[in-house]
Formats: structure tokens, sequence, C-alpha cells
DNA sequence: CGACTCAGTTCAAAAGGTGAACTGACAATT
DNA sequence: AATTGTCAGTTCACCTTTTGAACTGAGTCG
């Protein structure tokens, strides 16, 4: 069996996992994408200890995934919102989500949504796209490149 | 602005990341699905230090990802190969890698993988699986339930 | 006035990650 | 026959991160 050689597979996934890599950040941006928006909220639905929770949220805001808001002046309140660099992530939490509903067998429900374009239960699917057949690693191999 | 409320948008997500929430993991399946087998060449390509690397390593294949054979008896000799699930989330990390090349600019170069069905550069873009079309998270309703 | 909410910060203890050195089985070289 | 080298780890001492719990502080409500 031909073993594969992505030698230039680099960089743009650590890059990626560099910010989202650890247990508790993709939590966070599918509360996000939920609607979660305050501190306190986020803390209640993940049980995050405060002190991780204001480290990951600055950090998100730091890259460009969440916007802080003040939505309210007095008292001081703050709303973390998805921008449209996190809002464009979230077909990869579904794309994760999907392949743990795959193949991790669980009595935990999956998350359920509804694609308004169709009318049927989104489920993500990775394709290429430029020829919209569906990707697997079967299908591919090194790209060489000039220099 | 309408809200969204995915409130039943749990637990996939949350034990996918369980398996793959670190900063290593994703890059050891990479790695994996690039061709690298054996202990060394992990340690070679990632640096990530010996004794985590046992530890990841032993995670992915008590979770399924990755199967451990001994290739050579004497001397001992182990490969770590994917295991259809593995293969089956490398989709996964190519989304992840293609939202890192969109939004997170830096001079590394990105990953680049030829698409054996079609012949182009792939590239991963995730779909609805019954309509094909790309989902993003203002097409997307909670789906209510019975029960 | 006292109780409550939000959005954190502070602190000690526990857990996890790091690099460097070590083990042990064998193979190849001198 | 002795030394060096390779693979696949383990061990250890150190450092950083995470955790939980308590505390702060600004402001509101009754």
């Amino acid at each position: 069996m031909k073993r594969n050689d992505f030698s230039q597979w680099d960089c743009s996934l650590a890059r990626t996992v560099d910010i989202i890599g650890d247990w508790w950040t993709p939590l966070i941006l599918r509360d996000a994408a939920r609607g979660v928006t305050t501190f306190e909220d986020f803390h209640q639905s993940l049980g995050v200890s405060r002190n991780t929770l204001t480290q990951r949220l600055n950090r998100l805001v730091e890259h460009g995934m969440l916007e802080k808001t003040l939505y309210s002046d007095r008292p001081k309140r703050y709303r973390y919102v998805m921008t449209a660099q996190g809002v464009d992530f979230v077909p990869v939490l579904m794309a994760m989500a999907a392949w743990g509903d795959k193949w991790i067998a669980d009595t935990a429900p999956p998350f359920r949504v509804r694609h308004k374009t169709c009318g049927a239960e989104a489920t993500a699917r990775v394709v290429c796209a430029c020829c919209e057949a569906p990707l697997a690693l079967s299908d591919l191999e090194p790209l060489d490149e000039a220099a």
C-alpha cells in the first residue's frame, strides 16, 4: 500500500489549533453560536472555572473570533459576540460534531439543527470546494510545487 | 436581531473535543494522515516531549483513532496506523486548515493537496449533507423535538 | 440599608506539560 | 568482543496551567 507524503501539509492546521486547541475554546464557540453572550452565561453553561473563562474569552477576542462590547454603561455590562471570522468557524464545529455523532456511540443526544435553506435537519459534510465531492483521505495526494 | 437558541446543540462536539481537544492531538493526526507511523517520527516531526507523545498516542489508540501494530518482532518495533474512524476525521482537519488559511494571515505556506477525483487542489468546504449548500450559522435554527 | 447581579481577580492546591537523561532490547560497525 | 546506533518508551525534577472557592467592586432593586 502506497504511503502518502504530504510534506507541505503544514501550519494552517497548527495555527488554527493554536487558537482553538483546548478543551474549552470549542465549547465556548459553540455556546457563542447558540447565542450565549455574557460572562455569567458562559460560566453557567460550561462549568468552566471563571479564571480560565476570563483567559479564554480574552484570547478569543484577541484572535478576532469574538468581539467584546459594552452594552450597559451603568452598571458596566459586557457582551461577547461572534465576529464574521468566528461565525465562519461554526461549520467546522458542526463537522466535528457530525464526526462525533457518527463514531462515538453514546446515550447523549446529538445536537440537532434545522437547515433553513432546505428545511431538513442539518448534518455537516466536508467536500472539495472545486468538484463538490466528499473529501476523503484516500482521494488525496501531495501537490508538488515549483520552487 | 434575533438570537439563536440551539438548546439541543450539545455533547457530540464535547465528546469529540474530549478526544482531540489539545494542542498536539490534531497535529499527531495530521502527521498520521501524511503517513507518519513510528514513535520516533512523530517525535521528530512535532517536537512534542516523548512523555506527552506516549500519552497522546495511547489515548488515540484507546479511542479507536489509531491502531498500534507490531511490525517487527526482533527488535520490537511498533507502527501507529489510522483506523477507518481516524481516516474519517481527516476532512474535519482539512476544514480546520481551510478556515486557518482564510482567516489567519501568516507567511507560513498553507498545506496543499491535490484531489485525485477532480485533479484540482483540494480545499475543504462544509456543506449540508442533505441539500449540499454550504452551511452557515445564519441558515440554521433550532430543531424542536417532540418529548 | 441589606441582598442581589454581573464581571471579573486572587490565591492555594492539584494536574498536566517540558526537556533531558535513562532503560532495554536488539542491530550494525569496528 | 566491544562500541555505537536505533526504536520505543519511562523516569524525574521543574514549570506552567487549571481548578475551585472565596473575594472585590460597581451598581441595582426592594
